[in-house]
DNA sequence: TCACATAGAAAGTGAGGACTTGCTATCTAT
DNA sequence: ATAGATAGCAAGTCCTCACTTTCTATGTGA
């Protein structure tokens, strides 16, 4: 019946894990409140140390806001490699590529990110502050396609169906204001994810039947 | 050299005037400076009025925000109509359709909207309010995109496509943080458009060669 | 072990924001 | 013309938020 002895954390270990808590609270608010409620005083309280804490290891709020950017664009990168690691030779393989693409699309990770960029538009210091995690998630989410797809596609048109890809599942996620990201995609939506997998396939692999 | 004489609006002159421009202060606030940034002393400051005015005619600075959502949304369908009045018979076509589309999507009243509808996600409040616009916008779209497009695509995609569509292009505007929002498409957009529309006039149009 | 640096808490501070409160000016109905 | 209503202004009020300051606790290097 002994009390476990003290702890006894390293300084390193110490800064490391409330730095972390607060970066997943930032996280956290961001996805669920938005950029406007995600105060300093509300990532305290979620990450359960005071305001004190925050300012000793982040300047500003922008600071943590911009650490969060980069905290969360590893996530999204990584999960937008794990998209699938089978073929993608049928239709069927591509909606369903696409289907999940979609829910990475509407993760918190995700989520942050765009409250982020949103936020970007009109606050020039965080955009320049944004810019390199920006460029660098641009061109891994790109090295990331070309794993996937590089031998499906011609090099010069993997960035446009890139683009026409994510950008058309980021508007998804912004117009999809219910309060449960996670629900099912709706008649419209399904079918639209659909008619752009078929659009993808007979677009790029006439020759090859299958 | 006589002064003009006094002007005797009518009450109703004196109230619809100032409302319309409290109406196009706070677009402009919104489409430039952003949804937080768009405080009631800034729309007061941007339309020339005091904030007693704004107060008279608006509740709450929610009130107003609602009304400008209403406000904008019957000019985004209008600008929608008129896409196009010509045909939509080639890639050539469709392509610049979708360019057109650009544009209209950067627009300061379609910015407002996507203001409007990014703080709608983290206000339960204000996405209430919104919903009847939401609604009625998106019926009008289909109507329209139905009178533009009905005779060439089956009933029951007219609406997948239009999701793919306007859901890419409110993408490509949420990732567009240039400062100047009618700056050229840039390469590989250029390229998604255009592979986009192939697609479409592929899809649907190989019956009929043109 | 002890001087020192770092981590964290609690209670401020000053600015800005939504909304109020009188007060004045302009219009309208009688 | 004049009383009552409506439009608009200027100066508050109160609250929230980013950031500070001061103080305590805990690990670190000699």
């Amino acid at each position: 019946m002994s009390f476990p002895p003290p702890p006894r954390r390293t300084q390193a270990d110490r800064r490391a894990g409330t730095i972390t808590a607060l970066l997943d609270a930032s996280v956290t608010c961001l996805a669920e409140r938005g950029y406007a409620a995600t105060s300093t005083a509300a990532v305290c309280a979620e990450a359960g140390v005071s305001q004190g804490a925050l300012f000793r290891h982040f300047p500003t709020r922008q600071a943590l806001l911009v650490a969060t950017a980069e905290h969360v664009a590893t996530r999204n990168v990584a999960a937008f490699r794990e998209t699938v690691g089978s073929d993608v030779d049928t239709v069927d393989d591509v909606a369903a590529v696409l289907a999940h693409l979609r829910t990475v699309v509407l993760s918190p990770a995700n989520q942050t990110w765009r409250e982020l960029l949103v936020a970007a538009r009109a606050d020039a210091d965080l955009r320049e502050a944004l810019r390199p995690a920006r460029e660098s998630l641009q061109a891994q989410m790109l090295d990331a396609a070309a794993d996937l797809w590089g031998d499906r596609l011609p090099a010069d048109d993997l960035a446009p169906v890139l683009s026409v890809v994510v950008n058309m599942l980021d508007g998804l996620a912004f117009s999809a204001l219910d309060p449960d990201p996670a629900a099912a995609p709706g008649r419209t939506v399904d079918r639209a994810l659909r008619l752009l997998a078929e659009m993808i396939v007979h677009r790029y692999d006439q020759q090859e039947t299958r």
